[in-house]
DNA sequence: GGTGATCCGTGACATTGTCACTGAAGTGAA
DNA sequence: TTCACTTCAGTGACAATGTCACGGATCACC
């Protein structure tokens, strides 16, 4: 698949005219990565700005002991602004992130980016609301690791993990690294739900049978 | 006292060119705020961008439940970009600005700075420098909520609030405040520093006796 | 000295994190 | 099929932290 223009797919590029798309088209570069690779991590800083074009990316934090959590994802049409804050701040941090599909990504030299930013009012709206959308998800994360109930935090998990089919293809760990606790915890919650008939599970896979039950649960703040 | 020039004093507007930064001066308002304060906060949404010209604002998110964390502190020179981040985010969020100290700030209307912004690139970078350290501050946060030790973050704590004095003027409820934990909580570990010898405490003081052993422990990452 | 407010200490218990180990379920090769 | 081998899940013991319900200590002020 080849991609026509790119400008089309995010807001900030949409309402530019079209001389302005088509210098932006050809300064920019077209990145893929399959499933599972690392776009970006700590020995893996990036030196231009990323623009997600399709799929999507998994942004999460580790622990030295081991231990992760996921701070937030990036979707198709939004822009990754972690690798931007590196590169201003110069300084190292242990976020990494993980192409959770297949990833198409715009990448757009920094030069082009300050150009852009500078001319387009629209575009420079758009990377204020991708930091202050950031900001706002790394808020939320610190209030629930900080005040959150683990099996009120887990039930939301899974209820969206699950989107409408009921059930998750996923292992203990991969939850446990969702919420930034230990595979132990997410076993001995996951068993509790089971006794209280809410899901069943079986080898790596879990499904939602009281999802009334577990939204009750979620919600209960 | 009255401020002659306050474009003198960010990084962001210091080297603009005299015109510019006169007129900025007569768009802007400067607003002041006692110690204590509340700059910003869920029922007090500011609508313009803040630039601190003096003191120090604490930000911090509470809980529903009376606890609460420190998220950042923003000091003279900075910008405080959780402010805008609400402004762009239309989004509710629970977290407050609390002035510190007497506090001077520069508050620039959305207009004025969306006009600065366009125009002026070390403006433009001032800011998203801004965004960047608030995200990196987070991040931080994160990791320390998410997988630190609390004996190993209160020393940290108590070591940079004592700053070379070696005393600390403060209750164990607002250290609790500082950490995201409960008075209780501090009140033992405390206790536990006491009975190793690393300080001594009176009511509303706390005395930093073995520095050095502070600072290992803090450093155990 | 009395009194009310604030600050601190403490024990009991619930929740969560860590460690060490076991068994169960899938995978692939002989 | 059978036999390793790997990955995934379950469990008990204990440590660290959070919650609750107290009571005592200290301070400011009258």
């Amino acid at each position: 698949m080849t991609i026509t223009d790119w400008t089309e797919r995010f807001d900030g590029t949409s309402r530019l005219p079209r001389a302005v798309r088509d210098r932006l088209i050809s300064a920019a570069r077209i990145m893929r990565f399959q499933k599972g690779a690392q776009v970006f991590g700590p020995d893996n800083v990036p030196d231009s700005l990323l623009f997600l074009y399709e799929g999507t990316i998994r942004v999460s934090q580790s622990s030295g002991t081991g231990r992760e959590i996921v701070l937030y994802r990036v979707e198709a049409g939004e822009s990754c602004v972690l690798t931007t804050a590196c590169m201003l701040a110069e300084e190292a941090y242990n976020a990494e992130g993980i192409a959770e599909s297949d990833v198409t990504a715009i990448v757009l030299p920094k030069h082009s980016f300050d150009r852009l930013a500078a001319e387009e009012d629209s575009f420079r709206n758009f990377v204020f609301a991708a930091y202050s959308r950031r900001l706002i998800d790394l808020l939320r994360v610190v209030d629930d690791v900080a005040f959150g109930r683990l099996d009120v935090r887990l039930a939301e998990r899974l209820l969206s993990l699950a989107a409408e089919k009921g059930e998750i293809q996923t292992t203990h760990q991969q939850l446990a690294s969702e919420l930034g606790t230990a595979r132990e915890v997410v076993s001995r919650v996951l068993h509790d739900f089971q006794k209280r008939e809410m899901i069943t599970q079986s080898r790596g896979r879990i499904t939602l049978v009281d999802i009334p039950a577990l939204t009750a649960l979620a919600q209960s703040s």
